[in-house]
DNA sequence: GCCAATAAGTAACATGCCGCGACTAATGTC
DNA sequence: GACATTAGTCGCGGCATGTTACTTATTGGC
């Protein structure tokens, strides 16, 4: 154990999952350390500190950009974590597609990433999972775009979120009636074929809000 | 700060929200500390131990029982906790309504608390959006009932989770596509109105399973 | 120019789920 | 035996979703 790491005995460290989607695929960031090893970001937890606003801050050193939105996931004292840190708290951040990683840092399709410690390769299988757990209640897919997008671009986003594919007509036909989107008077030209309409997310008050109903669909797995 | 504290320096809490579902409202469990305040049950992070199993055991200690489900929050390092701790880890679980409070301890409606540290106050406070979160995906409302019950009981913890009032017919006929429960031949007398038939939780497989579709219902709030 | 290929966007129908009211069934009370 | 109370079911109408087919707009090849 390193002089560094004596140095925090006994303290946790604040680590950050952060995801794009990229060409279909989610991606997670994973940064070089000195040695060579690979690593997620990480950082210690300072007490007093907001562990939320350190992970933020931690996103904006690492990336050059602030994570477009963030989610706490669960503390774990389990595995090895790089630091020989007896605890970590795990952070899942979402940035858009037009995030490079800075040098010293890639980002990896999280089907094939390279050799982490235990306890953050766990942290990255987890990330989706937390993604899919918030989608429905925060705006997950749409901080994974641009701000400017089109409507097959946030349906991509959504397969690869649920490992689905949807289809075109009943995706657009919810997405109307959740009053989410308004479009915008840009187009963009993919090369071939028609031209697509640039849309931003603008959610609108909706009457009946918040008026839930059961949902056992997804208890029995 | 005592002496008890100064030893924990730097290290975090495992605090517990117990929940329960008494005469129709959500209850939490509250012990009183020494000095007659009122706390959540909290108990060290020991490094190298599994935050998890130290969170059920700490439940099984308080409750003479196992939590019947149980969930991590969010870590957090904001406000005060009574240990003074830096950084504190909050379980929430949820036991059926049969569990009495031991001595020392008592339940108490999640509307009506009595005063707590404003960490724990918080964690409190944040617990049925944690069970909102995950009843979806998991069977948080049947570990808030006993082995057999009513699907009166059933709706009854659906109604207190969504805070909504629900349709019979529309909860039995979603109940009944779901393969979620099976009737016991045991039936039930609440003294006046027709006996009641007791289910048992026992999920079953189910074609199409896991293949869920976009939910944008619940995103513009 | 004209046509094929490609992708965006729309229309229309079918199916299925859900809210809702009305109904039946079984028990205790007066 | 009438009534209140609670459990449980039936069926209709509306709304959401799955699906197919169609229209529109662009690029590229001949």
């Amino acid at each position: 154990m390193s002089a560094k790491n004596s140095r925090h005995r006994g303290a946790a460290t604040i680590d950050l999952v952060l995801c794009s989607a990229r060409r279909g695929r989610l991606h997670v960031l994973v940064t070089r350390a000195a040695g060579g090893a690979a690593v997620l970001p990480y950082t210690w937890a300072v007490d007093g500190a907001d562990l939320a606003r350190a992970a933020r801050e931690l996103a904006r050193d690492v990336l050059g950009a602030s994570a477009a939105w963030l989610v706490s996931g669960a503390a774990t004292a389990e595995k090895r974590h790089p630091t020989g840190a007896a605890l970590s708290v795990p952070y899942v951040g979402v940035v858009g597609p037009a995030i490079e990683a800075p040098v010293g840092s890639a980002w990896h399709s999280v089907d094939a990433l390279p050799a982490l410690a235990p306890r953050q390769r766990a942290m990255a299988a987890d990330a989706l999972d937390a993604l899919r757990l918030h989608m429905d209640s925060a705006p997950v897919a749409f901080r994974l775009l641009p701000a400017a997008f089109t409507l097959s671009d946030l349906q991509q986003v959504y397969e690869l979120l649920l490992g689905r594919r949807l289809h075109k007509a009943s995706f657009r036909r919810a997405l109307q009636a959740a009053y989410l989107v308004t479009p915008t008077d840009s187009w963009r030209r993919e090369g071939r074929g028609r031209p697509a309409q640039l849309f931003q997310y603008a959610p609108r008050k909706r009457r009946g809000g918040g008026a839930r109903s059961v949902r056992f669909d997804l208890l029995g797995k």
